[in-house]
DNA sequence: ACCTGAACACCGTTCAAGT
DNA sequence: ACCTGAACACCGTTCAAGT
């Protein structure tokens, strides 16, 4: 007994650091008490088991990320606004994502930006289930999305395969979109392009 | 050795049946041998480890999955037919979707589906980095609407938390999108709506 | 070439016991 | 209320030894 009493905060702490510097598979409870100096045991009276301590921390950051503000004078511009905001925060925490995508809590991940994109769908003149539509075709476009990029990254070697795609059309007809399919993705650019391109579409049926 | 030989193939057809039916957390080295009635260290001798042992099973399945062939009249009806296929095939299979995502194996679930779409988007008219990218985008709209389809089935019983996002424009100016969005998701209508937005804004990128 | 058991270095979790 | 060590029931992987 020779630290200061253990707490809570101070768990989720220690278990957010190795999460954030090494993934969510290096969080070991034996490591993580090792790391407080403590116990293992003692890491179980205060978060209940390994599942919970990872809920807790997607809950922790999630609300620190808090609720998203848009930019832009149009509604289109500033739900893609929000998609960017909301990608960018998601992006700077991989591993949490990895978490989120593990223990199913993506619902979770949704509500930040849900606020704003509600008001920007309605102002754009969409109502009601046409309205919740737009809003979630947004949310899963974004979190799809990055959750597709975090997956991507974490196996940067991607063998492709024998299963060259070319040759049919693109090579033949248009080497332009052969190289362009050959070479590596940018995300940034394709998903700003995918939004634009969903949310055009979205806010377009108002006008009907 | 009261058994007949023991192949590659039979390991991975076995541990397919463990991760089709439990998951791929229930794929263990040693249940897979219990299973087998082997010892666990032959397993070993025929697909490396366990790695590569689920990158095996992930392309057998890909390559059982086959080229998809698009259906319909417009290539925007067509790309979304083929869309819509591609989450069909994969939402078949969530056990395998789950290690595509852990394993990092984005890419190669991509390619059953990309001559379809650069086959009709050429057909649309895009030509070039223009058309590849609206290919990424569709293939990205689709393994990550499924990613998150399925993180989300993982964990049915979701505690959305005391953040409500209702009560600022939603609930009082507009309370059929407050019940709708209170309304759980209808993925697959939510899916067809998406694409069916996304493809049309790409297309008509063309006609400029 | 193929299979084996034993052993190593890990896990998460429980539980009775301490203060 | 909080902490502890010991123990249980698992893991993946390696390795020397067998046939």
């Amino acid at each position: 007994m020779s630290r200061t009493a253990l707490t809570r905060e101070e768990v989720l702490e220690a278990a957010d650091d190795l999460v954030k510097q090494h993934g969510p598979d290096a969080l070991t409870m034996r490591g993580l008490a090792a790391r407080l100096g403590t116990a293992v045991t003692s890491i179980y009276w205060h978060v209940g088991n390994r599942e919970s301590l990872l809920d807790a921390l997607v809950e922790r950051t999630v609300e620190e990320m808090g609720a998203i503000q848009p930019t832009g004078r149009t509604p289109a511009t500033r739900i893609v606004s929000v998609a960017r905001r909301l990608r960018g925060e998601l992006h700077a925490r991989p591993h949490l994502i990895a978490v989120v995508h593990e223990r199913g809590l993506t619902e979770r991940v949704f509500l930040p930006a849900q606020r704003a994109l509600v008001r920007e769908v309605h102002s754009a003149g969409l109502r009601g289930a046409r309205a919740a539509e737009a809003v979630r075709a947004v949310q899963f476009q974004v979190v799809g999305f990055v959750l597709v990029e975090c997956a991507r990254e974490l196996a940067p070697a991607q063998a492709t395969g024998r299963e060259r795609p070319g040759k049919t059309v693109s090579a033949r007809k248009d080497p332009a979109l052969a190289r362009a399919l050959a070479r590596p993705v940018d995300p940034e650019r394709l998903f700003t392009a995918s939004v634009r391109a969903l949310v055009k579409s979205l806010l377009a049926q108002g006008n009907n």
